[in-house]
RNA sequence: GGUGGCUUAGCUCAGAUGGUCGAGAGCGUUCGCCUCACACGCGAAAGGUCACUGGUUCGAAUCCAGUAGCCACCACCA
């Protein structure tokens, strides 16, 4: 018997066989056609070269949550899952392989290219929605969407086509943000911006027609290849005489003119600025303003090109190191100073980015930023913590214009078709280019050799994920009739821009309608140093490592316990060992859930014998059968799930773990199991016997629908051993512990809170005096209040129990003892009967110093009702409150005194 | 430069709408326990001028302003 129930809970077995049974028998998958109500989640696709992370774990299991717990309210649930296709990092990842063979992507072609990255996404792409299910998420899969896939695709073209004809999307020659290393243009969104410590030159731009030279300032030497002209202030009296006049560009050669325009800064460096429209966004616009010609000298792979004569197919940074000493050979540099300033990187290279002029695509943004913001402002989309609310309308309100062509393979092509001689259309096929542009069919069509940005598609997965425009034509399906709003976004900050705002901007856009409700931003997850997590610090453990070690359900416990909404986690990550040791805070409490389940087990087993199940639901407790601790673990159950339920309606999820654990762990556990100990041995009556572990053993299936949805495994199981279910149910499509507020008896909860303060008083009394662990020693309490004598009188037996008492004895008016020490709690005499002498100095010593305590209350409480401020201003309940807690402390002080004048007499 | 956040026990953090805080938890530390569910446990203790200054209020850890430190995001001028 005991074999069936470990000591330990033992996480695998039972997350393996659960997972496996919920897939097997589809439990998680929706039906639009349900007459229950919608509640919706869109989960964040991963990349598909994604692999499972911590900030995966904590978002994951958040989403969980809500799902499971709207789940068990009776509402069709929906969780949407999928991948996203990751254009740059995909792509990366397998030219990473191609060079291990010494090929490039040019080797092998577009087509064979995109083939094997089709091959490598079949065969490896979305592990991670595999480890997400070691987590034990409820998600649809059904429903799983790739970005790529052919219903996503033909959502994108339209989108694309429509917006194209719109005027929404233009084609522009642009200073973008480019990568060399992926050879692609960014957003501005893929670029960071960190702090680089340079050198900033100041280099001699010498007249054509004397010697003196105007000195120019700059961190980029090798960009004077590009230079068109230097610029001057026209306000700034130093260099007036100057304009007009030409200047030899170092190196190059090349004459150019001295202009007159406001960019050019008096106050900072020499006042003189080289213009290079090519290679900076600030110089193209002076560029164009006094249409100076544009001369490119870099090339897409990051070398110099021929412009730059001998640096030709020499590399940016190895050519400015040259440069420098050429012009330095030249005597050309006038002075060298360190120079601290910001560069951009390149998000997923983590290369600085190189400004540079090129035909790009672009989505016109400030119309869609106008329909995508009131939505937020009038609080039809709400945000978790509110305040990124800000942050949301700034962005919103400053947008550029979004960058959306990608000179990559790997992606969505962009749908527009060129003729030979440069006209161009977008157009859903190439059939349809050549009727926009009424082309006959010898006309030889290209279509853009680029792809679209990554988030092109994801912008749209409010929509896509429910089939909106899988052939190109139906608008409307039965997910999103059913599904759409969503309820809830949980996702990182950091994509706010990216995916969360230009997903309100589209779904309004196409649906006229918010693409979610409620927008969670999770905490960012650091470790014990404060840093991110990142593979290359060596900081980030492998959760499926973690959740090996310490299960499914403890890992997704100590996520939610350890993280509140809108404050970043710290978690201790032991580097070596690349273990998380908190894991343990969730790991205790599942073993501690297990342990109490098999007491109850244990019990249950014992008091029905063979008779279990068959009499069980006829053993109930008659209302006057009801204990007081019986009472107050219901009442306090009530509380609870009043509790729970108002902090996930808040999104406060970090209270709903701490809630349930106080509750399991200390209410529970603590005080209500203990007391049932001694309740089952005074017990006679069989009958009784099984009505009082029917009521324990309901009241913990109340626990454990409680605590599903963020521990689902180690629920699920309990619940089958409880209740005998057949495989087939599952405790997470049953509903959640309705609220009773007839249960919850306040008075109750605070009589108890005395009882549970006299038995710590004991304990506390026996600990300070050090009686032996096993000596039972007489205990007399005087009570004056009627309702708590009762109480007490009727839990004397537990008190002896749980503090170690032979005998408890319960008198309401206080007595006159030797041999005894004695203490108060709130209006309660406590008195343990030593039968020996006491110390009564130390006794002395130890009741001055709570006279002290009180007395300093009770000054502190009677000044503020002495305060006529206080009784005019203050709300009657507070008065009243401060009223009782005077009159309870001075009662205290009176006892204490007592007992303490009483000691001086001996 | 702009915006937002944080600062409560040695550590990590709870402490909506100010009074029930007569400041809490977990870890760590100290002491005592293998008490018939659990040593992944039980019982107990020590430990805090709630960053600083001022204000509002009868009353502030809680609201407001300022200061300091830390963090994040945005903008980025050679």
């Amino acid at each position: 018997m005991t074999d069936s129930y470990p000591k330990a809970y033992i996480p695998k077995s039972c997350e393996e066989k659960w997972y496996n049974v919920w897939q097997k028998n589809r439990i998680y998958e929706a039906s639009a056609e349900s007459p229950k109500p919608a509640y919706s989640i869109l989960m964040p696709p991963p990349n598909v070269t994604g692999i499972l992370h911590f900030g995966h774990v904590l978002n994951i299991t958040i989403q969980d949550v809500f799902i499971r717990w709207k789940r068990m309210q009776g509402y069709e649930t929906c969780w949407f899952p999928g991948t996203d296709h990751a254009g740059i990092a995909t792509q990366a990842r397998l030219e990473k392989e191609l060079a291990k063979e010494g090929l490039t992507r040019y080797d092998l072609g577009r087509e064979k290219f995109l083939e094997r990255v089709w091959k490598w996404k079949e065969e490896y792409g979305g592990i991670i929605l595999r480890q997400l299910r070691k987590l034990g998420i409820s998600s649809d899969w059904s429903r799983t969407l790739f970005t790529m896939d052919e219903s996503a695709s033909n959502a994108v073209r339209e989108v694309f086509v429509r917006l194209f004809d719109e005027g929404l999307i233009y084609r522009g020659k642009r200073i973008i943000n480019w990568s060399p290393l992926s050879q692609t243009a960014l957003s501005d969104e893929e670029v960071e911006f960190k702090e680089i410590k340079e050198h900033l030159f100041t280099l001699k731009y010498y007249f054509v027609d004397s010697n003196e030279y105007l000195s120019v300032a700059t961190v980029r030497p090798e960009t004077i290849f590009g230079d068109v002209a230097v610029a001057v202030n026209p306000k700034d009296e130093r260099y007036k005489r100057y304009i007009g006049k030409f200047v030899r560009v170092p190196l190059v050669g090349r004459v150019v003119p001295v202009i007159s325009d406001e960019y050019a800064d008096p106050t900072f460096g020499t006042g003189c600025v080289k213009i290079t429209p090519a290679h900076d966004p600030y110089d193209f616009e002076v560029g164009e303003r006094h249409n100076l010609p544009i001369i490119n000298s870099i090339n897409p792979d990051g070398t110099l090109n021929e412009v730059a004569g001998q640096y030709n197919g020499v590399e940016r940074f190895e050519a400015r190191a040259r440069i420098i000493e050429q012009l330095k050979n030249s005597h050309l540099i006038e002075k060298i100073e360190s120079y601290t300033h910001n560069v951009g990187f390149s998000q997923r290279g983590g290369e600085p980015v190189e400004p540079y002029l090129s035909d790009q695509w672009f989505v016109r943004m400030k119309p869609l930023a106008e329909i995508a913001l009131p939505p937020v402002l009038d609080g039809r989309i709400k945000f978790y913590p509110e305040h990124w609310g800000k942050t949301y309308q700034h962005w919103l309100e400053n947008v550029r214009d979004w960058c959306i062509s990608r000179q990559l393979w790997w992606g969505h092509r962009i749908p527009v078709y060129y003729t030979p001689d440069g006209r161009f259309t977008a157009a859903r096929s190439e059939d349809e280019a050549r009727k926009r542009l009424k082309l006959s069919s010898e006309v030889l069509l290209t279509q853009d050799p680029d792809v679209l940005d990554t988030w092109f598609s994801s912008w749209l997965w409010p929509l896509t994920t429910m089939k909106w425009l899988y052939d190109g034509k139906s608008e409307t399906t039965q997910d999103l009739q059913k599904f759409l709003p969503t309820d809830l976004l949980v996702t990182a900050p950091d994509i706010i821009f990216f995916w969360v705002a230009r997903m309100i901007m589209a779904t309004m856009k196409f649906k006229n309608e918010i693409p979610f409700k409620n927008v969670y931003f999770t905490s960012t997850i650091r470790d014990g140093l404060g840093r991110k997590l990142s593979k290359s610090l060596g900081n980030s453990p492998d959760p499926l490592q973690i959740i090996e070690k310490y299960g499914a359900d403890a890992t997704r416990f100590t996520m939610i316990y350890l993280a509140p909404l809108g404050q970043d986690v710290r978690m201790d990550i032991d580097f070596k060992t690349q273990d998380i040791p908190s894991m343990e805070i969730g790991r205790n409490f599942a073993n501690k859930i297990w342990n109490a389940a098999r007491f109850l087990l244990l019990k249950r087993d014992m008091v029905f014998g063979n008779e279990y199940p068959i009499v069980y639901n006829n053993r109930v407790l008659r209302e006057q059968e009801y204990s007081y601790s019986d009472k107050w673990i219901r009442s306090r159950l009530h509380s609870t799930i009043k509790k729970v339920n108002s902090s996930l309606e808040n999104f406060k999820i970090n209270d709903y773990s701490k809630i349930l654990y106080d509750f399991i762990w200390r209410d529970f556990c603590d005080w209500y199991i203990e007391i049932l100990k001694v309740e089952l041995a005074e017990g006679f009556d069989p009958y009784f016997k099984q009505a009082l572990m029917s009521f324990a053993l309901q009241t913990f299936e109340s626990v454990l629908k409680l605590i599903h949805p963020i521990m689902p495994f180690i629920s699920e199981e309990l619940w089958h051993l409880l209740t005998n279910k057949s495989e087939d149910e599952s405790i997470s499509l049953e509903l959640n512990p309705e609220i009773n507020e007839d249960f919850i008896d306040v008075e109750l909860e605070s009589n108890f809170e005395i009882y549970q303060l006299i038995v710590e008083e004991i304990r506390r009394l026996r600990n300070e005096i050090g009686i032996e662990p096993q000596k039972q020693l007489d205990v007399t309490l005087s009570i004056e209040k009627s309702n708590l004598l009762d109480l007490i009188n009727n839990l004397k037996a537990t008190i002896a129990f749980l503090a170690k008492c032979k005998k408890v004895d319960v008198v309401s008016k206080p007595g006159n003892f030797t041999k005894t020490i004695s203490s108060v709690v709130r209006e309660v005499q406590i008195n343990i009967h030593l039968g020996s002498e006491i110390n009564i100095e130390r006794e002395q010593a130890r009741l001055r110093k709570e006279i002290e305590r009180l007395s300093k209350n009770i000054l502190s409480i009677q000044s503020k009702l002495e305060n006529s401020n206080f009784l005019s201003k203050a709300a009657s309940e507070i008065i009243e409150r401060e009223r009782e807690k005077l009159n309870s402390m001075q009662d205290s002080l009176n006892k204490v005194q007592e007992i303490y004048h009483k000691l001086v007499e001996l």
